[in-house]
DNA sequence: GGGCCCGCAGGG
DNA sequence: CCCTGCGGGCCC
């Protein structure tokens, strides 16, 4: 039988967010064993006053067990050592929803004038967590994310950012975990009859971790190397931004698979389950978005 | 809204 | 050079 693109969708979605629900257990195993304590989803509606004027630091256990999740088994053992301080960041400290900011180093200017290099793994000194732009061009010229296009920033231990723009319509996005789906699979180019000159396109045909995009999120789960976050204002999320980009912190890639895509054909694509490391700033929840597209982000 | 073209950063 | 890529602007 066949389903429909919204059957797909919201079986892709399922299994994404028993990816990341997969996670958030082990992530919530505690030391003692509190016997199967019925996990009440708390019916917490995260409206705006309470994300917004509340918003106390929330004491979750969220790293200390996302430690615990060695990609392959291997070590793991002073690799926070090599990531950027982090210590500096105010813990739960409630991003302002409605105040942009305005960072860009190179106003005006056409010209790149970065002051950092943006092949770094880790924060870009001077830019805060929920730093935003209008554009990515202007996220581009402050060193977090390079690519004007490009959902990925690839180096060669893992990517050093990525970008969430709704771009693939099953992803889900919790805010503080969320799926990726890769690079690559589609046409761009058009055919020789009816050529043409895109920037994005359907798929067309399978994604695959030869892809030098995926390649390298697939070693950001190997090396565990954070990755810069920046959610733009197309995603379908509650945390996205209703305009522009924000950078959003750093996360680590916890896994990787591949699945059937979404669209006709029904290509494979490259996933990646994210977690977000532990001592950001909370993310704002955009009531603007509260509610969209069935809900993704629940 | 959709279609089309385009610049740019980065990698090969 | 070439090609790619979850942009952006313009036109209709």
């Amino acid at each position: 039988m066949t389903l429909s693109y919204a059957e797909e969708r919201e079986a892709n979605i399922r299994r994404n967010r028993l990816v990341l629900c997969d996670l958030k257990y082990k992530r919530l195993v505690p030391d003692k064993e509190p016997k199967e304590q019925p996990r009440v989803k708390s019916k917490r509606r995260a409206t705006e006053t309470e994300e917004h004027v509340e918003a106390p630091p929330r004491k979750t256990v969220r790293a200390e067990v996302l430690l615990d999740i060695p990609s392959d088994g291997k070590r793991r053992s002073n690799r926070l050592a090599n990531h950027a301080p982090i210590s500096d960041v105010r813990r739960g400290t409630p991003l302002p929803l409605t105040v942009k900011k305005i960072v860009s180093s190179s106003l005006g200017d056409t010209k790149n004038t970065r002051k950092h290099n943006p092949k770094v793994y880790g924060n870009i000194p001077g830019i805060e967590v929920g730093s935003w732009w209008a554009t990515r061009e202007e996220c581009s010229n402050d060193s977090v994310h390079a690519p004007w296009v490009g959902g990925i920033a690839p180096g060669q231990d893992g990517a050093y950012s990525v970008a969430l723009s709704g771009g693939y319509e099953d992803d889900v996005d919790d805010g503080y975990a969320f799926t990726y789906t890769g690079a690559g699979g589609r046409d761009l180019k058009g055919t020789k009859a009816a050529p043409k000159n895109l920037r994005t396109a359907e798929q067309s045909f399978d994604q695959s971790f030869e892809h030098n995009h995926n390649k390298a999120l697939k070693r950001s789960a190997e090396t565990g190397k954070p990755v810069r976050v920046i959610r733009g204002f197309k995603l379908q999320s509650r945390y996205g931004p209703s305009e522009g980009y924000r950078y959003d912190g750093l996360y680590e890639v916890k896994r990787y698979w591949t699945e059937k895509g979404l669209g006709k054909g029904g290509h494979l694509v490259c996933k990646y389950a994210f977690i977000r490391l532990e001592g950001q700033p909370d993310i704002p929840v955009n009531p603007a978005k509260i509610g969209d597209a069935d809900d993704i982000g629940e």
